[in-house]
DNA sequence: CTTTTAATGTAATATCGTAACAGTTTAACT
DNA sequence: AGTTAAACTGTTACGATATTACATTAAAAG
């Protein structure tokens, strides 16, 4: 018999609003910066905005062009250390397969991030599913690996670039 | 009840014999380049020597520096060309979450490459579930998304590594 | 109010990968 | 064989991604 728990389905869909999004990490991040001490600085605000207010994948120097406040150009390790830091906290993911970043969909919710990738609109949404983590563990032991982490990257097509061919 | 068929664990033990495995990359590839009326030429061969001589992933510059036959360095898109030929062959697989490329365990058995990363001894072993491959399908696409293509690294000890501590 | 830790500014450089184009070799076809 | 088309190579230049190192400043902890 097979496991029948419905799955936490995230896909951006085109209606989507992205201020909630924001609105939503912006909140989560003061919040585990005040519970683990540490400071939810300008440079670090500024990056989660950019990031959250796409779900497609940016490349860090895509955000580092808008992160021109004074006109001022900054440099890659400044993108570079904010992104650290929201991985670091769960906020952010980044994708191996395309050297970018995306926020987090599921924040807090202890979860092997497993992205779906579409090709045609570029958003990217988790699949997140927890018997497939468990299948990858599962074998994985069987074949005498000790798993740390699991990179799932999953490309294709999204249901509304299928719909609308 | 769960599909208990074996899994073909493919991970390289300490006390492999690297040109058996030299041998055999070089017999599939001078076949299937027969088969598909392409040229087997020097540097191809030369990358593939490189590559299957270790079950460590290269980088394509620490390739590119065993390419010095004649003393003279070669530019990098000698290297990038002779892996994108042999990655198109199926001869090769390229690691994202390491920007490194290793020769495949398991060349012609059509298989959705899910890799074993140790993070000890660096070696990498390909774990190709299909239980693994259809919970992922299944599940993308009760998400709604069709899937094309399924990118899977699992980063971990392998056992060797834990039983040496 | 001083000590320590965290974060920033800045420059330089390392690493990874591709574009463009001219020239050469090989295979296929009269 | 001679011609043509396709595949492959050589070479230069460049683009894209990421890190190191070190001096300075800001904030928190004692």
């Amino acid at each position: 018999m097979e496991d029948m728990e419905a799955l936490p389905v995230r896909f951006p869909s085109r209606q989507h609003n992205h201020s909630s999004c924001v609105n939503k990490l912006l909140g989560d991040a003061e919040e585990e910066c005040r519970r683990q001490k540490l400071r939810f600085t300008e440079h670090r605000r500024k990056v989660l905005e950019i990031i959250a207010s796409s779900h497609k994948p940016l490349g860090a120097y895509d955000i580092l062009e808008q992160m021109n406040f004074s006109g001022r150009r900054q440099a890659p390790v400044v993108a570079y250390r904010a992104l650290d830091f929201l991985i670091n906290l769960g906020l952010f993911h980044r994708l191996n397969s395309l050297n970018a970043f995306v926020a987090c969909m599921a924040v807090g919710e202890d979860h092997t991030a497993q992205f779906l990738i579409c090709r045609q609109c570029k958003n990217v949404g988790e699949l997140n599913s927890n018997r497939v983590s468990e299948r990858i563990e599962k074998d994985a032991v069987e074949a005498g690996f000790q798993v740390d982490q699991q990179l799932v990257e999953i490309i294709g097509i999204c249901y509304e670039c299928a719909e609308s061919g």
